[in-house]
DNA sequence: TTTTGAGTTGTTCGA
DNA sequence: GTCGAACAACTCAAA
């Protein structure tokens, strides 16, 4: 019985279902000791934001609960993470640490580093797939190359061998007879004494059994309706799984048995569940890019966009950051941002699409706000997004994709419930007018009690002006293009 | 190597 | 009100 104690180190893997460093600890047969290592400095510009932080804080104290209930407990410290786990390593005299890995550009740096120096310190050290499908190098072009276009990418995935059956949840955890020292949650002060935290807290239940319950909850109820509701903010139509995948209290070889599962056993569904998987290989897909081209966390993928006619407009970011700029739909989005930590992906596109293309202003600023304010924030996922939004990325729609803010709402929100429960300040009006206030006529206006510019503002750019500038400016950096490429030749 | 078909999510205008 | 075309080429991935 019983080798050396061996440390799990913990990242975005907040959970005991499907986690393989867990697995291969227990499998020395010695005592396992859990870590979670705070360190902000260390994370380089992406550092948990601030709502991710109230999410880790929360999700950390459920693991530690799920641990203490299998005989074990969640070590916490901060520092260096090299010179932590030497700490760890020489209080306990552990032989061996194992991890799942991340992908971010600098976390990919730090597990090489940290590899290197334990190994050669005669250490076990050893990091597991956990967090993906499928490994961002394993798929890849018929030539090798890396994949820049989803549709290819998703078949690609399709055709390769199925991901891994999830593990089990551990039984029992042995623990050590003297726990190693630990900090307290609130020594790692990652939430932070705001009313904001508040909200978020209230909107969602966090760590790995709400996790499952919410999945359950999809499968359940969700997932039948999923193509036709998956568009509409006002219906709870998508999964709202996005945050449990990021941190990691929900495998994505969970999700993706349990719903191919379900596609068997529900004739119909067969279109819904391939809609959903496609969304997780599209996170899978997000994965890749950033893997391969790392640099694209501020840089655009397409090069030439680094000379865009972007604008500096101070008061437009505010205006958009706090839910000001006066078209409905993106006010309820930001204002549902700030007030839950989340916003639907549909009206995510229109505020990011409103960003970039009617204030013109960089898709960095942008997913720098997210970032802060979104408790799935995923590098990955969020560079995507914003430089797929832009026209600036990978697969990327064409310039003239410019939503409507108006009629995107007119179209997914229809009687205008979603706006009317984050901008009740414009409850009153019919929904006729709920989309575009400032078209309506003024008796209506005053039956609603809504004053123009002072109970709600009047758009801060004119959609179709913004419109037009905005295809202007994108036909000018095309030109610009051409002409420094030079097609001369021909 | 060259060729070919295709590419998440849209809007507007005019018949 | 509905419908199709225009908005522009360009790059990717596979044959």
């Amino acid at each position: 019985m019983g080798g050396k104690p061996s440390i799990v180190w913990f990242h975005q893997d907040l959970r005991l279902k499907d986690n393989p460093a867990l697995v291969e600890a227990i499998k020395q047969g010695g005592a396992v000791i859990p870590l979670y290592i705070w360190e902000l400095s260390e994370e380089g510009e992406w550092g948990p934001g601030g709502a991710s932080r109230v999410w880790l804080h929360q999700s950390l104290k459920s693991l530690d609960m799920s641990l203490r209930a299998r005989g074990s407990a969640l070590v916490l410290r901060r520092g260096e993470s090299i010179p932590v786990l030497r700490s760890v390593i020489r209080e306990t005299g552990a032989d061996a640490v194992y991890w799942n890995r991340r992908y971010e550009p600098h976390a990919i740096g730090m597990d090489q580093q940290v590899k290197t120096e334990l190994r050669s310190n005669g250490i076990h050290a050893e990091s597991f797939c956990a967090s993906l499908l499928f490994e961002p190098w394993d798929v890849r072009t018929r030539q090798g190359t890396p994949f820049k276009v989803f549709t290819p990418f998703w078949k690609a995935c399709l055709a390769a061998p199925d991901p891994p059956f999830p593990l089990s949840v551990p039984s029992t955890i042995p623990s050590l007879k003297h726990r190693p020292q630990t900090l307290s949650l609130e020594d790692l002060r990652l939430k932070p004494q705001m009313e904001w935290v508040q909200g978020i807290l209230k909107a969602w239940d966090v760590g790995e059994e709400a996790a499952h319950n919410a999945l359950l909850r999809f499968l359940k109820r969700g997932i039948g309706v999923y193509s036709k509701d998956r568009e509409r903010p006002d219906r709870t139509g998508s999964s709202r799984l996005s945050p449990y995948l990021h941190h990691g209290e929900l495998s994505p070889r969970t999700v993706w048995h349990l719903v191919s599962k379900w596609r068997e056993m529900h004739k119909g569904g067969v279109e819904a569940a391939q809609d959903y998987l496609r969304e997780l290989i599209w996170r899978e897909f997000a994965y890749h890019l950033l893997f391969h081209f790392p640099e694209t966390v501020s840089a655009p993928l397409r090069a030439e966009f680094a000379a865009f006619p972007w604008k500096q407009d101070r008061f437009g970011l505010l205006a958009w950051q706090r839910g000001k700029t006066g078209y409905p739909l993106v006010d309820a989005g930001m204002r549902e941002l700030w007030a839950t930590g989340w916003m639907h992906n549909r009206v995510r596109m229109v505020a990011a699409s409103f960003l970039t293309k009617h204030l013109r202003i960089r898709w960095q600023e942008g997913a720098r706000w997210f970032w802060d304010t979104l408790v799935d924030a995923d590098l990955a996922n969020n560079t995507l997004g914003w430089q797929w939004t832009a026209g600036c990325g990978a697969d990327a729609a064409p310039f003239f994709r410019i939503f409507n803010p108006s009629s995107q709402g007119e179209r997914f929100d229809p009687e205008g419930r979603y706006v009317r429960r984050w901008v009740p300040e414009l409850g009153g009006l019919p929904d006729r007018w709920i989309h575009r206030p400032w078209e309506a006529p003024a008796s209506v206006l005053n039956e609603a009690g809504v004053t123009l510019g002072k109970d709600y503002p009047f758009p801060i750019v004119d959609h179709a002006m913004a419109r037009t500038e905005a295809l202007e400016a994108y036909r000018e950096l095309r030109a610009r293009n051409t002409f420094s490429t030079g097609t001369i030749q021909s």
